[in-house]
DNA sequence: CGACTTTGACCTGCGC
DNA sequence: GCGCAGGTCAAAGTCG
């Protein structure tokens, strides 16, 4: 009877090694998997950027610290349906040259245009994270006032937002995105769905000119890709190591909503049970 | 009562 | 140096 218990346990343990040793493996991918992905977007990052520069090259350099002129470009770009999104490599241009000696640390800006209903005066942009608001004036090239926000969700992060009404389209909020969130989205925590609606990338973009009914407002031309260099940068991930334990979390947590994923790993892990007992009878 | 918003005042950079 | 415009601050107000 002892001798079969002992046995039974011995089996539980090996079983609980191997498993271990499983896991692992499935760690090791799971973190070779983020490491394509973080590739992957990083070269897209680049691409973006690289077209954006070509595109800034047309147009006529401001004389002031905002021009109509470039606001105008990016209009254009909601029109066809292109994404913006600007580091601030372009924007040194713009800056002055005390500015850019103090200013060692490049900050990341990335525009967002939201549909909303021309109705509706409020200029809150429902993005996922938790914003202060800290300001709001009325500028001189558009007549609709602009709120200036700071993250809330951690005192320590620095990222800016202003929210401004579009001039051509009333209905269109543009939010203006200044530095990177040193914390992840609040809502991706719960779930990854509003990652998926938020950081749309170019042509999944619903028509500008379609009127929403929904209560929040609808992103438009959406490109955020504050998350995308916070998770390529290889010092960031020095930096952040909770940053990436929670993206490695959250794309463990989205394997795991996924039946097929999860159907398929039982059969592989059963599999591979029957196989090891198969030679060890 | 605390958190958040509003709004006038103030600061800063830039052009003339 | 002055004025303009964008951005920020902070006291007062509002809301749950």
């Amino acid at each position: 009877m002892r001798v079969e218990e002992d046995s039974t346990t011995s089996a539980l343990v090996d079983e609980l090694k191997r498993v271990n040793a499983e896991n692992k493996k499935l760690t090791e991918m799971l973190t070779l998997m983020c490491d394509n992905y973080n590739v992957l977007r990083k070269q897209l990052m680049e691409y973006v950027n690289k077209s954006n520069i070509t595109e800034r090259d047309q147009t006529s350099p401001p004389k002031k610290r905002k021009s109509p002129a470039r606001d105008d470009a990016i209009s254009s770009a909601v029109i066809g349906g292109v994404s913006e999104s600007s580091s601030t490599e372009q924007d040194d241009q713009y800056l002055c040259k005390k500015q850019r000696e103090e200013t060692v640390v490049k900050e990341k800006v990335s525009r967002v245009y939201y549909k909303t209903e021309a109705s509706d005066t409020t200029l809150v942009v429902k993005d996922g994270y938790q914003w202060r608001k800290y300001g709001q004036k009325v500028t001189r090239d558009n007549p609709s006032p602009r709120a200036y926000f700071k993250c809330a969700c951690a005192p320590t992060c620095s990222v800016k937002k202003k929210v401004q009404r579009s001039v051509e389209d009333q209905s269109v909020l543009v939010a203006t995105y200044e530095g990177e969130h040193n914390h992840p989205m609040p809502s991706q925590i719960d779930s990854n769905s509003s990652l998926n609606r938020y950081i749309s990338l170019g042509g999944s973009a619903p028509p500008a000119n379609r009127t929403s009914s929904l209560a929040e407002p609808t992103p438009v031309s959406t490109v955020d890709l504050s998350e995308a260099k916070k998770t390529t940068s290889p010092t960031s991930r020095i930096d952040f190591p909770e940053v990436h334990k929670l993206l490695v979390e959250q794309m463990a947590s989205s394997l795991t909503k996924d039946p097929n994923f999860t159907a398929a790993l039982a059969a592989a892990v059963t599999g591979r049970l029957y196989q090891q007992n198969q030679t060890e009878k």
